[in-house]
DNA sequence: ACAACACATGAGCTTGCATTCATATGAATG
DNA sequence: CATTCATATGAATGCAAGCTCATGTGTTGT
């Protein structure tokens, strides 16, 4: 690992803290256990209300962690790129060992 | 990586919510290069007053993600495990290729 | 025992986040 | 093209995070 800028730190951070809310979080995870899933779907498997929903989708589409494509009158929403499953997997194995 | 429970999931959520602030990931990537550090050395390698790095480093303590010893007048901190790092190496290589 | 140093803690303040409610946008369908 | 379904957005609110300031606790040295 290399030493990280300010800029890379800042990102970094911001980035840990999109995935550091329970409903964002479990949004992640179910995207990665089912693929891509609408808002609907995610919303009856997270425990959301539609609105808080989406208001947590953007922040997880600003971190670049999800991406949504259109589907008729769906969004379908999946995870961006493979990063977010393997930082993921690594904090859920520290959690399981403490 | 086996379904997590939802007390599985809070916790994760708290741990990642502990990095996503950039002081705290400084502190732990400063602990990672250093090793071993004094309270003062980390407000001076990242800028924050006494009184402020104290309350970041309780938080950083209570997640688990650093610990402390005492070394006369002064507290030595350093990182709790080896997931620590591998989770900010994960997050940092996400950024970089974004 | 007291003074100085290193750190922790608590109160108070400001600011930002998460939710809800209401409403807007966009697509399909009759 | 008006209505309905699916999602997004904006404003308002409640609450917690993070900082500063003041003070407390623990340790060394004299």
């Amino acid at each position: 690992m290399t030493m990280p800028t300010e800029a890379d730190i800042a990102a970094t951070a911001s980035l840990l803290d999109a995935l550091g809310h329970p409903g964002r979080l479990s949004v992640v995870l179910a995207l990665h256990t089912n693929g891509a899933l609408s808002v609907s779907a995610l919303c009856a498997l997270v425990g959301l209300e539609q609105s808080a929903m989406s208001h947590q989708l953007r922040v997880l589409r600003d971190a670049r962690l999800v991406q949504a494509q259109r589907q008729g009158k769906q969004m379908l929403y999946s995870l961006h790129d493979h990063h977010v499953a393997h930082i993921v997997a690594d904090a859920l194995s520290h959690i399981r060992e403490n």
